[in-house]
DNA sequence: CCGGTGTAGTTGAGCGCTCAACTAAATCGC
DNA sequence: GCGATTTAGTTGAGCGCTCAACTACACCGG
């Protein structure tokens, strides 16, 4: 005999309903508000704050790309736009030929110096003012859980 | 003078970062898996989802927008391709000269009805499998609380 | 040292989305 | 009733993404 489904349950299916328009709402909120301030989606602001943190404020493609949990191609044309807006500039890797660097520019540090304080204040407002502190830990142990569940399979 | 920029402490930071790669792991994984298995993104099986819950499987097409948390624009757009894919077909409103039915067609159904058990089989492994029923109460009441936040604000 | 395999990164087509502009019909206020 | 406003839905341009195909280089085994 066949597998049944093992559908959800009517708890399994409202908290799956509450997070997808929870995660999608607050996604859509903070790319909105990310666009409008500072002219970049939030995937952008996420590789220019990567690049910011890294040493010398540059990083091997592949590198960024696994940071920023970006396939190859996507960080790829991301890295064309953000060259073509000045926040960033390739150069050649030193020790492997095949290899490029993503340098953040002076003007791309300035850029993502004036977005970060309102948008840290967004991720603020919209998710963690809505939170207690222990759903803080709560959803940080969940979020793990997930990842780690993601990465196993 | 100026307010300063409140900055996440490590706690946040480390759940923020957390959330960012689970939520966005997710759905790209159950994204890729209905795209393969069904030959349509997440958005356009809620889409279907929805329809099929309706009376006799038709719906406004504002009203759709609106459960599926879509623009109008977003959903005129998926109704094109659904429609071309023969998975639904639009009606004139009998009420309301200016509105649309979408209607789910047979086909889109029985689209809908292959496609649902690997779908939540996924969400099952993905999602419900690494959290304990307690997690799934609390990632729950942590949805519901950001989502009201995003209505209130 | 050389052929095969793996890795780094890019490219182009196609898709789903946003945003702004638009048409058409309903409804409100006087 | 009738002009002004609001609501329903569509459209097209442009963007960011995926997927598959591709180039170029590194590295491994004999």
């Amino acid at each position: 005999m066949v597998v049944m489904t093992r559908w959800l349950d009517p708890d399994e299916q409202r908290t799956w309903r509450a997070f997808l328009s929870a995660s999608r709402g607050l996604m859509e909120t903070l790319d909105r508000e990310l666009q409008r301030d500072a002219g970049m989606p939030h995937a952008y602001y996420e590789i220019l704050v990567r690049l910011s943190e890294a040493p010398d404020r540059r990083m091997r493609m592949s590198e960024l790309a696994t940071e920023t949990a970006s396939s190859r191609s996507r960080l790829s044309h991301a890295a064309a736009r953000l060259e073509a807006a000045g926040w960033i500039r390739r150069e050649e890797c030193p020790t492997d030929r095949r290899g490029q660097l993503a340098v953040l520019t002076e003007q791309g540090f300035a850029t993502l110096a004036a977005a970060a304080p309102g948008h840290v204040e967004g991720v603020r407002r919209h998710l963690f003012d809505a939170l207690s502190p222990a759903q803080v830990d709560q959803l940080r142990r969940i979020s793990e859980a997930v990842a780690d569940q993601l990465n196993a399979s």
